[in-house]
DNA sequence: TCGTGTAATTGACGCAGATCAATTCAGGAA
DNA sequence: TTCCTGAATTGATCTGCGTCAATTACACGA
């Protein structure tokens, strides 16, 4: 599966993640003082990286694979509240405890930092504060959106505003990294594909939908030629346009990069 | 209305957001020249502040009244996406377009700043940056805990939440004024009342309902002795206890802060 | 290659909340 | 006080999605 840990690396320098993460804006000498912090640690699919209210003992950044933040009500309702993807930060500087629960979804490789140490850190270099600051806003961003597809989208809306923005999250991955990495292909504008990195049950935690109806939904696409199904994971877009009108967003440019400039 | 716009004052020194707002670390010497910068705007119930979109010309913080941040689909769908209360910041620094719509619920003062020159400062000024970020962070848990409303709550356990968020949320300002601000009374644990600052129309915007879902179920909370109202806006609590069993949220403490540590 | 267990699909049916449609109420102006 | 207007409530009905219940497909190990 293309969405598997790669062997294990310890160079910063070979780290795919590099210009993106938290680590992304350090100067030298504090590049080398995280590195000297730092550890790995790696999930399997579907193991708890940590349990809502834990004491929070570590702060981490995704190296490769999916993870996912997950909020519970007492009977069990569970909704996500975030996608990590490679480059998220798991964490809040200053927090004792987890407020969610965070979960791999496929197998996770996370570069970790004792929670202390890290917030030292912060305190002295105000480049990791700036880029903690920035990911944090584009993050909230993207809450908002989310906000919006759980309030007012319907079904079929849902299922094609996921699709289009796992398709954005993973080129940008893809462009950063400068080849075409965890399964995602971008052979030309208007046409692609790529890997579902999660299952139809963890979909619908996303949407605030059942399982049967993301499979419906899912179904009712792939009849109306909006995506094409290989396997039940892999997903092409023959007509990217026609994915982001049934997405019922106002036009935006959802895939291209919305952040600030 | 107890939520309206105070006269205007105009030092920081006996400014009521002083001591939350994202000017709160600052040292005389930054302080100074936040107050140098500064000017007011204010804004009458129901205008818009910032249209979606728009090229964003300065930040601001809430001195006093309540804004809402919204998003609207193609065919005028609109959700809330942010409410921003005294102390609260509006505006990214670096963002150059509004990406939501700021409109006034009340009457609002802001306590504006022209946006290159206050990206400027907190280049400068890592109080400010890190109040920022603080603010974010907690920005991020509550919509965090908004996209499990959303998502997965009935619209009777929406309502019960959004009560109790506004009572929440009015009571550490209240706290933090050190006086019963904005109409807000705290008597006794257990027993409070607070004006809403929302029309039941905003508030299904806040919620993804309808108007008439909102109104049924305020009526439905009303009969079964979970809250009283006076006038459309004015709503008392006789068992908070009661009140937070049905937001549904598995027992954790909404009313007091959650926040770090 | 063939089971085997989990994930996903599909169908039948019910219900929470949306929609459509009147009233009723509250609060400000004269 | 009375009128007036937008806000809120309430009722009747509809429908999109949830629930319950079988199949069916797929990935993995022997």
């Amino acid at each position: 599966m293309s969405w598997a840990t790669p062997s294990g690396q310890v160079s910063c320098e070979s780290c795919p993640i590099r210009h993106r993460a938290v680590c992304a804006r350090c100067e030298p000498d504090e590049f080398a003082q995280l590195e000297s912090m730092k550890f790995y640690r790696t999930y399997e699919a579907g193991q708890t990286i940590l349990f809502g209210g834990d004491p929070l003992e570590f702060v981490a950044s995704v190296v490769s694979g999916v993870a996912m933040a997950t909020r519970t009500l007492e009977d069990g309702r569970t909704q996500m509240v975030g996608l990590l993807l490679p480059s998220d930060f798991i964490g809040r500087p200053g927090r004792k405890f987890a407020p969610f629960t965070v979960s791999a979804a496929t197998d996770v490789r996370l570069c970790c930092f004792r929670s202390k140490p890290f917030a030292n850190l912060i305190e002295a270099t105000p480049h990791i504060a700036q880029r903690l600051l920035e990911m944090t806003l584009d993050e909230l961003d993207a809450a908002r959106e989310w906000m919006l597809l759980l309030g007012r989208k319907t079904a079929r809306e849902k299922i094609a505003s996921f699709l289009a923005i796992i398709a954005r999250r993973y080129a940008a991955l893809a462009q950063s990294a400068e080849v075409g990495v965890n399964g995602v292909h971008l052979p030309a504008p208007q046409k692609l594909s790529f890997d579902l990195p999660l299952t139809r049950e963890s979909m619908s935690d996303y949407l605030g939908l059942t399982i049967e109806t993301v499979s419906r939904q899912i179904s009712a696409l792939k009849r109306d030629g909006v995506i094409a199904l290989e396997g039940n994971r892999h997903v092409s877009v023959p007509n990217l346009d026609r994915l982001l009108a049934e997405a019922g967003d106002d036009s935006e440019d959802v895939l291209h990069d919305s952040a600030a400039e």
